[in-house]
DNA sequence: GCTATAAATGAAAGCGCTTACATCATACTA
DNA sequence: TAGTATGATGTAAGCGCTTTCATTTATAGC
């Protein structure tokens, strides 16, 4: 690999100079920068980004923390913020923290040690305090899917609440009365979210709440199977049954189907998240688009904005979740 | 951020001493080590893995570059690959390649410009030449899901022709003769190599293959859809379908469903790649196992061997496919 | 005790860049 | 024409580490 000094050599200037045109931060005269071009080209030279980022303390990367890798839901993330970024010529450099809190730290020391210009996290085991101090420090901080009030510029939030509110909603107006609530893992602050909107939505409509119709899971499918296994063999009939998110819908939905419920003539469901997988369900989904790749974006362009000095980008922080209507909820037809 | 310079201070000793007992490669009395283990620790020190990286010209990262960041698939495939790296103290650091042959290259020299230790690619635009011009350089390169003569030890991949024999042959053997064919974009190999496995089985079974009854998608849901209207439009009775991924198979299903055909009475529908989706779509998809994250998790390991020098490892290259049967192919009712 | 050998440590030269500062033309001003 | 901006380029000091080589110190053999 060519270095720096190569191609000074070459063209017949210093590396200073090189580093100028490179860098397109400071006059140079046409004529030594088509030299020095022309030289970069000969060698088909590559700056040394480390090198770079070693002497400059900027490495043009963003570092991102998502809890897992896999799955529909931090994949659509990940898109929208590496295509924000690479459009801007900036890279990213992506850890998992697999919802523990060591992992979630371990994984923000890399990215720091790694010297990106700005982290973007979607953290869910640390603690406030630490993301409030972390962001105290000198690495600028984005946070997807969080709302820390102290924090409330860094955070890229979705108002979880009234999602929980709208999935409830579209039931009781279409006439349930005997709503069920499949929960996320309460410790994490949108499963709780959700689920309080779910209780605002009820008490609207005058319903008390049967603590006994509630199951909490953790998001993920087979928790969607056992819970709705656990809520049926409680015998308290429900008509409806909203679930904190769309991969405990279709566990739900196939535990439905195996004890010969009809979705939605005999249960009406609605998910929340509206991933890819909402539309191959059979029934087709109802539920609540969570605009995560849009968001991915924001955060992107938040540190475009923020840290790039890409002064003429439009911020948003909060998003509203939307009800995506689809097959698998319907008024009630006894 | 405290540097090395301060930590051998505080200690009391050069900085070389400090590194030595960082790395762990060179003897250091117990009581020195002590003394700098406390001063880190006094400092909250962590070394900057830039200036690592520089002057051991090693990153402990490895650079992956995948078509995109988001789909089941490559979340799969990133998974496994983290996992295995992560657990041996290595990181890594993504591109998205976008399947354009510009944004391959570019996504590729971006990595090498970081200094990666080694890459692992899933490319497609890229041409073999150019493959094995940049695996005969110094930089270590695997790559999944393509096989190139050339470079055979260096190809994690999966038998595809097989692949499509054995789902072709799984609705030959429930009696179908009339079969339809939807497959990936021909220019990929793994799209022909699963459509030459499927003609093996029909010419094993000694059926002539209706080119009318074959369709070319883009391995996406809605090419599935469009498809089927195609195959449909044409009239031509068929019993069977065999889809080259899962995608497809999951939108060819809902225009089945719409047209009235019922799966697998009217119809026997068979998958390829296994995504989590093919368990959720109604009726659950057979289809052929593809077992990315765990070649992921084998390109990795080829790293950590070859590279990182970790001898133990065991290495396979060539993957067997494997047929999942669910129910969306049965026998002939008729 | 004194040398031969090994173990522990330090000094210093980079790694490939950026950037403050110095230098040298050239073009204006008065 | 001297005096002064101004633009173009070069010089050299780092950035925070690793690593070679030299030096010092401990260990042992006789």
């Amino acid at each position: 690999m060519a270095t720096i000094y190569q191609v000074s050599e070459l063209a017949g200037v210093s590396l200073a100079t090189v580093s100028r045109v490179m860098n397109n931060n400071a006059r140079v005269s046409e004529n030594t920068r088509n030299k020095v071009l022309a030289a970069m080209e000969q060698l088909g030279y590559r700056p040394n980004s480390i090198a770079q980022s070693l002497a400059s303390n900027r490495s043009n990367s963003v570092g991102i923390l998502v809890s897992e890798l896999h799955g529909p839901f931090y994949g659509e993330m990940l898109s929208g913020i590496e295509n924000e970024c690479r459009a801007a010529g900036k890279h990213v450099i992506i850890a998992a923290g697999h919802s523990e809190e060591a992992s979630e730290k371990d994984g923000i020391e890399f990215l720091i040690s790694r010297s990106c210009d700005a982290l973007i996290l979607h953290v869910e085991a640390v603690s406030d305090n630490y993301l409030i101090k972390l962001a105290s420090g000198n690495m600028p901080v984005v946070l997807i899917n969080r709302f820390i009030p102290q924090l409330a510029d860094n955070c890229i939030s979705l108002d979880n609440e009234l999602g929980g509110y709208l999935a409830t909603k579209e039931l009781l107006q279409q006439g349930h009365t005997q709503l069920a609530y499949m929960a996320g893992p309460m410790w994490k602050s949108d499963a709780k979210d959700r689920y309080n909107g779910h209780l605002r939505a009820m008490a609207e409509y005058g319903l008390s709440f049967n603590p006994a119709l509630l199951a909490e899971g953790d998001f993920q499918d087979s928790s969607g199977s056992a819970c709705m296994q656990q809520l049926l063999a409680k015998g308290i009939p429900f008509t409806a049954l909203v679930c904190a998110n769309d991969e405990m819908a279709a566990g739900a939905m196939e535990v439905a189907r195996a004890q010969g419920l009809n979705v939605p003539q005999d249960l009406s469901i609605v998910g929340f998240d509206n991933l890819i997988l909402a539309r191959y369900i059979y029934p087709k989904l109802t539920t609540i688009d969570y605009p995560i790749g849009e968001m991915g974006r924001m955060a992107a362009r938040w540190v475009l904005k923020n840290i790039y000095q890409q002064q003429a980008l439009q911020l948003k922080n909060v998003f509203q979740p939307v009800l995506v209507c689809r097959d698998s909820a319907s008024s009630i037809t006894s």
